[in-house]
DNA sequence: ATAGAATGATAGCAAGCACTTGCATGGAGG
DNA sequence: CCTCCATGCAAGTGCTTGCTATCATTCTAT
């Protein structure tokens, strides 16, 4: 990937996250970037075509994988903790919102599902977690895909209504959030 | 409001929760309600004008009111649950699209603070029905408002992923996922 | 029956869109 | 010094956009 080129897209990424796909004109991209207009189609087929680029590096994608959950101690309060501040410091606000930005009926085929690979790679890898941690007698049996959901769905929802909200909604901060979040989910699953 | 001012608000709202604000074109909307496209700029000022109508009405708005705070049994769980579900029952997947595809710059400054409502209701009444059930000594005390976001948080998790994933990445049910949480939470802030 | 209001049909406006063409320029490598 | 490749520049393509103007038609209320 020529200099160009990687201008270009991270300034096609950088549009899109503030304006949406549709709203993101070829003459923002190009101003953006610091190169003319025409330079956008040598490099490139056609708009679409940047940011099929842009969502295929690295950069511009939440890298959140299985091996995240590799660096585990078997201690459910701590691990819990270490799963949602590392969701949270992958999936920043930008990244929340350019994948807001990228839902454009024109792109949503090909990039939903890598969109949805975040979650799912997520949620598998708990579930999973939490099955193992069961063999290994620390935990009780439980519906565990439906606690890893659980667990999933108010990290996202936090750090989604933070990026929209900002800090408009809850004077709660991130390290609060989890900390007692987590307690919660122990304690809430712990016998008695 | 006439019943053509309707159809046009209408078709405006269906448009922009499928394709979002700048993808929607005047034409569409007239094609969809049914009328001349220049009826569009007789009822209404502009494209925008429309839009800012469409959001000012009951219809188009979710209704999550203090009210639905009212209707309490002060039991945790049976309250919790019907939290939930009244929330979910409102803030539709059709609602959740709605409120995406507003999210144009354009627009922003007008709906964001109708939109953020609804969150800010739910956060605030949960608030405060937690501190009354300290009143009545039916649970400990403790930080009201982190335990509130963490329950709005999964809550509104849960209906956005639902909204945008379908049923592609939980086999979670609507009502087995609260049923669930819920018991977690309650369970979370009992004292042992 | 008739006036007045609402709507349709048609055409068109300027501006902006994604994208193209042809040619000039500049810098790096042999 | 020359060649070649990347890029800039200016102009322009056809199309779509939000929005308007004019006039004909239909509906409604008295």
């Amino acid at each position: 990937m020529d200099d160009t080129s990687q201008k270009i897209i991270d300034a096609t990424m950088s549009l899109i996250r503030d304006k949406g796909y549709v709203a993101t004109t070829t003459k923002d991209i190009a101003r953006l970037a610091g190169v003319n207009e025409c330079t956008l189609f040598r490099k490139f087929q056609n708009k679409k075509d940047i940011v099929l680029h842009g969502v295929s590096q690295e950069k511009w994608r939440a890298n959140v994988t299985p091996k995240l959950f590799q660096n585990v101690q078997w201690e459910l309060e701590q691990d819990l903790q270490m799963f949602m501040t590392a969701y949270m410091d992958k999936i920043t606000p930008d990244f929340v919102n350019l994948s807001i930005g990228l839902r454009a009926p024109q792109l949503y085929e090909e990039t939903a599902p890598l969109i949805m690979k975040v979650p799912q790679a997520f949620i598998s890898s708990l579930t999973e977690y939490f099955r193992k941690m069961e063999e290994l007698g620390k935990i009780a049996h439980y519906d565990f895909e439906s606690l890893a959901m659980t667990i999933f769905s108010s990290t996202f929802g936090y750090t989604f209504l933070n990026a929209s909200f900002h800090q408009n909604l809850t004077k709660t901060g991130r390290e609060e959030f989890i900390k007692n979040s987590v307690k919660i989910f122990v304690n809430g699953i712990s016998e008695r």
